[in-house]
DNA sequence: CTAATTCCTACCTGATCACTTGGTTTTCAA
DNA sequence: TTGAAAACCAAGTGATCAGGTAGGAATTAG
C-alpha cells in the first residue's frame, strides 16, 4: 500500500520532459515517437503534454513533420516545475496547499498543520533542485560513454 | 487538484494519536470521546487504531470502562511511524519502496528514480524527527496556559 | 492532395477511499 | 447476575477518480 505517491501523470511528464531533452539535438520530436520509446499510451501522453504546452515548458509545431520541443534550455526548467504543472501542488494535505488556505476547525489539526507544512515544503525543496539538466547528466553517465545503453 | 496527497487514514491517525497524548493523565480513552473531539467517524476510526494497536503504537483495554491510551511515552513515538503504520510506505512511487525494490524496465525510468528516492527520504526525515511530545508543545503553546482553547 | 501530425472533447471502466452496517466478545458496576 | 459500555471483527457500499479510449477536427510538409 503506498498512499503519498505520484499520479502517472507527474511520472510520465518527467520521462517526456527527459526524452525531448536526450533528443534535443533531434530538432523537434512527434508524439508517437515519445510515447513509443517511454512505453505510454499516446493518446493519454497527448493530454499530459498539452497541460505542459500551456504551462509553457514545450513548445510544438503542427502539421506534417511537426512534434515538440523544450520550451527552454534543459537547466532552466526544474522537475518541480513539471510536477506541478502536471499534479497541482505537492502539499500532503488540503490545508497547506499553497495560494488557497484551507481552514482549519479543530486545535489539533492547527498542530498538525506544522507537520504538513514542513513535509510540503521539503518535497518542494528537493524537486526544485533538480533541473532537466542534471538528468540529463546522470543519463549519460548511465550510458557510460560507449554505446551501449545499461537497464540498471 | 491534490495528488501527492495523504489519506485521511494518516490525518486521522496523528489526530487520534494527539489526543491520546493530550488526555494521557485522564487514564485510558474511550474511542467514543476520540471521535468526538475529533469529529471522526467512530466506527472508521476504529479500523484505524486497530491497525496502530497492531503496530504495537497503543495499547487497548476491553470492556466497559475500557479504552485507549498509548504504548509508550509520547516523546518515543514519531509521526513517521503512525504515518507508515497507516499508510504504508511514504514512497512517491513505487519502484523506491522500501524493502520492496520494483524492477525498472526503462532507462530514463532509472535516471527518474533518484528524483523519487530524494523525495522519499525527505518525507521520511521530516515526519521521523516530530514525535507525539513536540505536537504536545506546540499544542500547549498555542493553548496560551489560560484555559482558552484558540482555534487558530 | 494526402499523409502525418497536433489539438480537442467526450466517454469509459475498474479501483479505491471513506465510510456504514451489523454484529460478537469482554468487562465493569450495580 | 445482569445490563450496559466498550473493544473487536467482517463485510458491504456509494461516490469519486486515475488512467486511459474513442473519434474526430485543424494544420502543414512533401
Amino acid at each position: 500500500m503506498i498512499v503519498m505517491r505520484l499520479s502517472t501523470k507527474g511520472r510520465y511528464g518527467v520521462k517526456a520532459m527527459l526524452d525531448l531533452a536526450i533528443h534535443t539535438s533531434e530538432g523537434h520530436i512527434a508524439l508517437k515517437n515519445i510515447a513509443e520509446r517511454q512505453e505510454i499510451s499516446e493518446h493519454y501522453l497527448e493530454q499530459l503534454i498539452a497541460t505542459l504546452r500551456k504551462a509553457g515548458l514545450v513548445k510544438s509545431i503542427r502539421g506534417a513533420q511537426g512534434g515538440y520541443t523544450l520550451a527552454q534550455d534543459p537547466s532552466q526548467t526544474t522537475v518541480g516545475e513539471i510536477l506541478r504543472a502536471l499534479e497541482g501542488s505537492l502539499a500532503p494535505v488540503d490545508c497547506v496547499v499553497e495560494d488557497e488556505p484551507f481552514e482549519c476547525t479543530n486545535a489539533t489539526q492547527c498542530v498538525t498543520k506544522k507537520i504538513w507544512e514542513k513535509v510540503r515544503d521539503s518535497i518542494n525543496d528537493v524537486v526544485d533542485s533538480i533541473t532537466l539538466q542534471d538528468l540529463i547528466d546522470d543519463y549519460k553517465k548511465m550510458n557510460n560513454n560507449d554505446g551501449y545503453m545499461y537497464y540498471i
